[in-house]
DNA sequence: CGAATATGCTGAGGTTACCTCAACATGAGG
DNA sequence: CCTCATGTTGAGGTAACCTCAGCATATTCG
């Protein structure tokens, strides 16, 4: 993985300057993954089994946004690692539930808190009022 | 390539909206690099190009922050699309020059033109203090 | 009810954008 | 001129996606 995916090299837009930073936000965040060498497709998964409980590969695949087969995938290394397990879903026999073992929760729970350490640590070097005033603008422009 | 590359889902802190925006943004960077077929790596390359005229594919994949090898890739991309022209570096016979050719200049220029437009139209949302602000803001992340 | 059709998962195999390693040519210093 | 460093590239690998096809089960409808 490379720095700024977007196809922008250095000079001094305001969008060149979010890249930078997004570049800056992306490699200290994936630093703060290392510890578990997990991708960070697999630590999403991890997120949103946490928020959600079981899920069906499919629905994962949605909250993603990848493909339902790629899905699949990122079950299968998540079990290998003993993090997810599938059981059978009672209410569909075609489908399967991929819900977190309790070493999943805890690598789940861990990063999640590493991550906002590291976040913290990130935008930690603002003051109270540009922190503000950057979730303010920030959500005017998530619309 | 998919939203969000970091590893969150969907919940709701500075890191996540941050990501949110840079999803959106960069989507929409994408869709208007769609006209002319090209990639972000070629797109990147075609912006180094444009900005320190004829460079050596080792030095491209420093601004690139890619491997070498992998910038003899995109070289040979460039160049089967018409758009970059390789000659000998007169100053070392091991050394090879990438230059762009004239439709690559013209290409380039549109381009920088279609992303300049579409980062206006994207941060046109904001009035201009939150702009300043923002820019403001970022530059300190930067660091 | 039974047939047609839709849905959920996964095997097989492909693509893209990277990577490393080794080969080869040339340059530079002792 | 011999050794070591440097620049590019062939060969081959990998991660994270993808599509398409196949199989099992579910749902709908005549």
């Amino acid at each position: 993985m490379t720095a700024d995916t977007t196809g922008t090299g250095d000079d001094d837009s305001l969008a060149e300057t979010f890249w930078a930073v997004a570049s800056r936000l992306r490699r200290q965040t994936q630093e703060s993954l290392a510890p578990w060498e997990i991708t960070p497709s697999q630590s999403r998964a991890l997120g949103v089994l946490g928020r959600h409980g079981e899920v069906r590969p499919g629905t994962l695949a949605e909250h993603l946004r990848i493909a339902a087969r790629s899905a699949t995938e990122v079950v299968d290394d998540l079990q290998t690692r003993g993090l997810v397990e599938r059981r059978p879903d009672p209410a569909d026999r075609r489908a399967t539930l991929v819900a977190l073992t309790e070493e999943g929760r805890r690598v789940g729970a861990a990063i999640r808190t590493a991550r906002r350490a590291e976040a913290d640590r990130f935008f930690g070097h603002l003051n109270d009022t540009d922190r503000a005033e950057l979730a303010r603008i920030l959500r005017t422009l998530r619309a």
